[in-house]
DNA sequence: TTGTAAGCGTTATCAC
DNA sequence: GTGATAACGCTTACAA
């Protein structure tokens, strides 16, 4: 008689229980397992987790038993046991954003597929939402943290997180030293070979819209524009280049300013899509046309990028890609005890359109 | 003597107890805050919890211990016992895409300001993945459910969900009657606006790109379709309507068929704005002028129509709020007993640019 | 008004 | 090999 013929009534009798009342199932837990197999509670633990030396028989009737069952341990009490959720938490200033929702998917397909779940907050742009983020997600004892900072102090981060010893990985907006890692785009290349395509198409003033300054993305691709255009000999004016937040609206306004200028710029290098949308709008209204007047080109290739007038000449890259990565990061620190700090970069690649006037009659 | 002054040098012992060690502090439970007010844990759980009577001097005593040691209640523990997470799954086929980001941040807005955490799963594009996210979120013991279904049969919704019991709210698309709650955009509406708008133009033979048929917002746009252009007494052969997958090149394949018809039509209606920077695609291949040769309108005011060529007349809407109301009806659902059955639709207007053929020359 | 004890569903440390 | 038993951190009857 194996256990579960054995206990074949009381099977049955719990069979009942579980499916009882209107419909509300209370699902079956691990007790009830045991029972049904005719065993105790922690040899069905070992049974179904694969832990310590017992017999092949009732561990065979114990795995019977829980798909019988149709037994799902609780993750709960698993958790409040062994200190440990198998969750993320993921932290973005705007998941609404395509960059962000892109890096979401792509770090959710990666956590998923090796067991953790994605839990989600929005910072809402500012630091003191992060902060209450990374609270609210170290409270529920996330595994871990995907965090893309819109400029989080490092004596915060070590208050709120470092102290509690879960491992971070910065991704997009780096906090230098202060993580188990970071993933980033090629800044400095991708800025390059936007500054040097338009340094070949004949062009000496260049202007510069750099983005915020408080993220990676801004600081990265504006220390790389001076540097590209010094190592080509080519002397930048200051009021070329324009500090400004990522808003369509700060592109059009920074635009319109440069338009205004006693010497315009004859090529302009935007550090975001949004910003180079809006230089686009500042274009039309001042009747300066993309690429002859302007020649145009900008970081984030977006897939509507061949259906603007002009084209967009940018730089692409895959987005996902760096949400995975981070992905990847946070669950070699999760599982290694002493994980070693890493730091990967997202390739870039120029794709050219007309903007820049590739192409131009 | 306060009870804190009274447990003083216990309570330096505490505070010492949960900074020892290598900085992982562990953080202080709720039976430390018990010992440092000198009380019991359930005295003391009364008093952060506002339940039951007690004096207000323990009361007090009790917010203060927790106040010094920093006490953060444990959600896990708590849920264990109280079987509420404050958890609701979100699910969608694809969080890249910005329309259900933007969704998914309204919901998150919601939910975060009523004390709920989301937890997202991506089913990518698949009713398998779909089903599949959905158990693991119910197995997680969420409180609630927000979903786009890529088309879940309701059968196995309600074996797997609703069998649960626990409240789900549809958005976008909608399984009619399974749940306690649904919103989708004003469909019907947005789609006589756009084609109402062409019949004004003076066109007659109007073609429709109707996206997939699994969801709502493909099957009650073709519908709506058929009935403006019924009500204003145009017939609409039947190779005029094609009804595709959602992604761009869909829509440049259907147009392209389009526009190799014998009498091609002069009008398109596309029902998203992928589709119809397909059918812009195909447009350029063959030649054909927007919007002489054919006038193009769509749904989905995406926030670069503006800016392509030629600028796209366009259904526009909050995207932001049907993930918003979706999560504002769940709410309600969770929270009282034998909630209502509703249905919200988020209001969409047409914004009129040159691609219908207004404001051309 | 407050304390004791049971229990939520697991896993881990012991004995046997 | 397997089974009691004790946590994990909280809430809630029930007693006092």
């Amino acid at each position: 008689l194996t256990p579960i013929e054995q206990y074949g009534s009381l099977g049955n009798r719990l069979r009942n229980r579980l499916t009882e009342s209107h419909g509300k199932r209370r699902s079956a837990t691990l007790a009830d397992v045991a029972a049904f197999a005719g065993v105790s509670a922690s040899t069905a633990s070992r049974a179904l987790n694969g832990r310590g030396e017992l017999s092949e028989a009732t561990r065979a009737a114990v795995i019977e038993a829980a798909r019988q069952l149709g037994f799902q341990p609780s993750p709960l009490a698993r958790s409040l046991r062994t200190r440990t959720t198998f969750t993320v938490g993921f932290v973005v200033p705007d998941v609404a954003s395509p960059f962000y929702a892109a890096a979401l998917k792509g770090a959710q397909r990666e956590l998923e597929a090796v067991g953790y779940r994605v839990m989600l907050m929005d910072a809402e742009l500012s630091v003191e939402g992060e902060v209450d983020a990374l609270r609210t997600l170290l409270n529920h004892q996330v595994d871990g943290l995907l965090l893309a900072t819109a400029g989080i102090a490092p004596t915060t981060f070590d208050e709120i997180v470092a102290s509690t010893g879960t491992p971070c990985v910065f991704f997009d907006s780096i906090l230098p030293g202060a993580s188990v890692g970071a993933v980033a785009l090629e800044n400095d290349l991708g800025t390059r070979l936007l500054v040097e395509h338009l340094l070949d198409h004949g062009h000496e003033r260049i202007a510069f819209l750099a983005g915020s300054q408080a993220e990676t993305s801004g600081s990265e691709r504006l220390v790389a524009f001076h540097a590209a255009a010094r190592e080509r000999g080519v002397e930048i004016p200051p009021e070329l280049v324009r500090i400004c937040s990522w808003e369509h609206e700060s592109g059009r306004h920074e635009t319109d300013a440069l338009l205004k200028l006693r010497h315009p710029p004859t090529g302009l290098v935007s550090s975001s899509v949004e910003l180079a949308l809006g230089a686009m709008a500042a274009c039309r209204e001042h009747g300066v046309g993309l690429p002859d007047d302007l020649a145009l080109v900008t970081f984030d290739d977006a897939y509507f990028g061949a259906f603007l007038e002009p084209p967009l000449t940018a730089i692409a890259y895959e987005p996902t890609e760096v949400g995975r990565q981070a992905a990847v990061l946070l669950v070699e620190a999760m599982q290694s005890r002493e994980p070693e700090e890493r730091e990967v970069r997202i390739p870039v690649t120029l794709v050219t359109r007309r903007s820049c006037g590739c192409g131009a009659a």
